[in-house]
This record gives structure tokens, C-alpha cells and sequence, in this order.
DNA sequence: GCTTACTGTAAGTTAGTGGTTGACACCATA
DNA sequence: TATGGTGTCAACCACTAACTTACAGTAAGC
């Protein structure tokens, strides 16, 4: 994960990739897309106001029709949990201690 | 993600590889385990048992504990999570057209 | 004008689930 | 016999992914 568009040092959510690039450069009404995605049309919505994340399944489906594949989708995804994640209990882990192999 | 134990061909739930590889290797009881993680006894088995995913949460308490970072078991999660999400929805995904830049 | 279609947002609902607590029976060991 | 780990179960709570429905606004075409 070397690509900064996809592996940032800022955590981007994917919906903001989708809705700033991927989407414009298709330039398909998204009400479009949305039927084409099988989802709702609020669902898409959702994501693209970065209110809700990208499942696996909604990755597989973005994937699909962008011919990227999933894992750039889900990777993002997962970069930007782990930002936040380590946001939220960042402090907790610090009492977490480092085992070694017995 | 060129390492077949963590990106291997059989989709492996990281609570396996936690299970049968790391666990035991610490050599330390799982109650201990779990109260080290700052999770509840229950959570750390549902886990070790496939039944609870690793979450983003989960992934950064397990990599701090182990030492070897969080990635490693997002992405296990995350392989595993595809191939599932792909045998429930795969038929869906036929359906979705790939889309070129317009 | 009127109609159709897309946009953007909001409210409410449902099904699912991550995580917890509490309890139980079993086994080992000091 | 007391303590502590093991493994599993049943509730329960809080949250959320995704849906439907609805609304007001705008642009396009007849």
C-alpha cells in the first residue's frame, strides 16, 4: 500500500473518493448508479456523505462496477477505522502490555 | 500481502490463526488473556471460537499485544470478510455492469 | 404551462451484531 | 476444600447497515 491516493497519510473515507473522483468521472446520475449498484438510493447517499462505511459487500458491488476490484475499497475503508479506532481508544491501549512467545 | 499464512488461498478466520498459532505460543491463560486485551472473557472466545469478527478496536489491542501491529489481523478480517461476502451476494454481483469513464 | 426525472436531505423502521454481565459445570492444583 | 482456569450458554444493551417513504427544489423536454 504505497499509493498515497489510496493509503494516505490523512485518513480519507471512501466516500469522498467515490464522490469526488470515481462518481464525476463516470457522470452518471447517481440515482443511476444507485439502482445500477443494487442498493438504495439513500444508501448510496449515506456513503458518499461519509455517514456510513463500506461493508464488504458494498465494496465487492463498488468494485464491480469500477473494475478496480474490492480491495482498494475495503483497504480505504480499513485505514480509515483504524484512524479512527485508534482515535477512540488510544489511551486504553496503553495499558495494553507486549507479550513475548514463552 | 504475499504471505500465504496471512493471505492464504483458504479463507482463515483470524481467531483461528489466534487460536491454534499466537495463544499458545504465549503460553498464558485465555482469562488472562482476555483481561490484558481489556475485553470481557466471552468476547476473547466468541473470537477464538469464528464467532466474532476482529474489529478495528479488536485489531489494535491484538497487534499491541502481540507486537507485530494491527494490520496484519484487519487484513485477515478483511480477506475473510470478502470471501463470505462474495458467497452471499456473488449472484448480485453478476448483474452489476462494469462502467467506463464517460 | 405541465410533466418527468434527478437531487439532496430527513424520519422512521427493521434485522443484525459487537460486546457485556452473570451463571453453570468441569477440571486441576495447592 | 478452596481457589482458579476452562468452555459454553442465555440474556441483554447499544449501535448500525440498509431499507422505505416522504418532502422540497431544480433542470429538461414536450
Amino acid at each position: 500500500m504505497t499509493n498515497p491516493l489510496v493509503c494516505g497519510l490523512a485518513p480519507m473515507h471512501p466516500g469522498e473518493l467515490l464522490r469526488e473522483d470515481v462518481l464525476p468521472a463516470l457522470g452518471r446520475p447517481k440515482t443511476e448508479i444507485a439502482r445500477l449498484l443494487g442498493i438504495s438510493r439513500q444508501t448510496l447517499y449515506d456513503i458518499l456523505n461519509e455517514k456510513q462505511p463500506i461493508t464488504a459487500q458494498m465494496a465487492l458491488r463498488i468494485g464491480k462496477m469500477c473494475g478496480n476490484g474490492a480491495d482498494i475499497w475495503l483497504n480505504l475503508q480499513h485505514t480509515y477505522d483504524l484512524r479512527m479506532a485508534e482515535a477512540e481508544i488510544g489511551d486504553a491501549l496503553d495499558a495494553i502490555p507486549m507479550l513475548r512467545a514463552a
